[in-house]
DNA sequence: TTGTTATTGCAACTCAGTTGCAATAAATTT
DNA sequence: AAATTTATTGCAACTGAGTTGCAATAACAA
């Protein structure tokens, strides 16, 4: 972990996200990718970009993995493993990160090291 | 859902519940009860409990599915829904309702329905 | 006791994600 | 620029939680 070879299948599957904006799950970048990388690939490319801070993961609301590009849309260093939250929409699935910090409170007799907060609802295109 | 029949499984299944006062995982109850009852009604009775809002269940921080009794620790049947947090050890991965609300904000543009949120670190018996 | 139908067991399936290994291609050294 | 090193990839087979169709069974009502 740490280092990185700059292969084509890197460069393409870090395309998407440039291009993308948003989160993608990692069932749609491996069909997306299908032409160009095997699945393994995919997945082996998120593991090593997610250990160089390059990428974060997250669970989505049906149990998918999901990652984004850290730095971005509410993701900075510090909050990598905070208490950045994601936001999926229930009706097109988009899913996003959130750039908001919601304030977890001490737990009496818990030492509480990180947190997943998944926030569901309805995107603004979805509100109609 | 609904109408629920009082079979030996299902007794069974729940006093897996009342005895441990904890949550469970699929697999775990799955585990226990697999002398009495087959894997697959495991799964059936844990879905029609949750449609009788009698268990709820979860995501837990390894991506398996958590059941807890309602109107237990923490779940009322008002926050069912809401802002009901979960705690999950990351040492030795019991799992909790806590009796704790955590106040989701206002998200711009998105109308925000349910929130999923767990808390990972180390429970009392693994600080030591 | 009988009839209705919810529930169960079984076995086969689904599908996201993983793994071992040989082949390939970055990056480094000569 | 060629040789060397080793990270990366493709492939195919596997894993494991969860699902499904269907016939058999057991609650429960009449």
């Amino acid at each position: 972990m740490g280092i990185i070879r700059r292969t084509k299948s890197v460069k393409a599957l870090l395309n998407e996200f440039v291009q993308t904006k948003m989160a993608l799950s990692t069932m749609e970048l491996v069909e997306r990718l299908h032409h160009q990388m095997n699945k393994s690939t995919v997945y082996r490319i998120l593991e090593r970009l997610e250990d160089d801070g390059i990428l974060h993961s997250f669970t989505g609301k049906d149990g998918l993995t999901w990652y984004a590009l850290c730095n971005n849309n509410g993701c900075s260093h510090q909050q990598h493993r905070d208490t950045h939250p994601h936001f999926q929409c229930r009706d097109c699935g988009k899913t996003e990160c959130l750039p908001i910090s919601i304030p977890i409170p001490e737990v009496a007799e818990h030492r509480v090291d990180s947190v997943s907060l998944l926030l569901i609802g309805r995107c603004a295109d979805c509100i109609s």
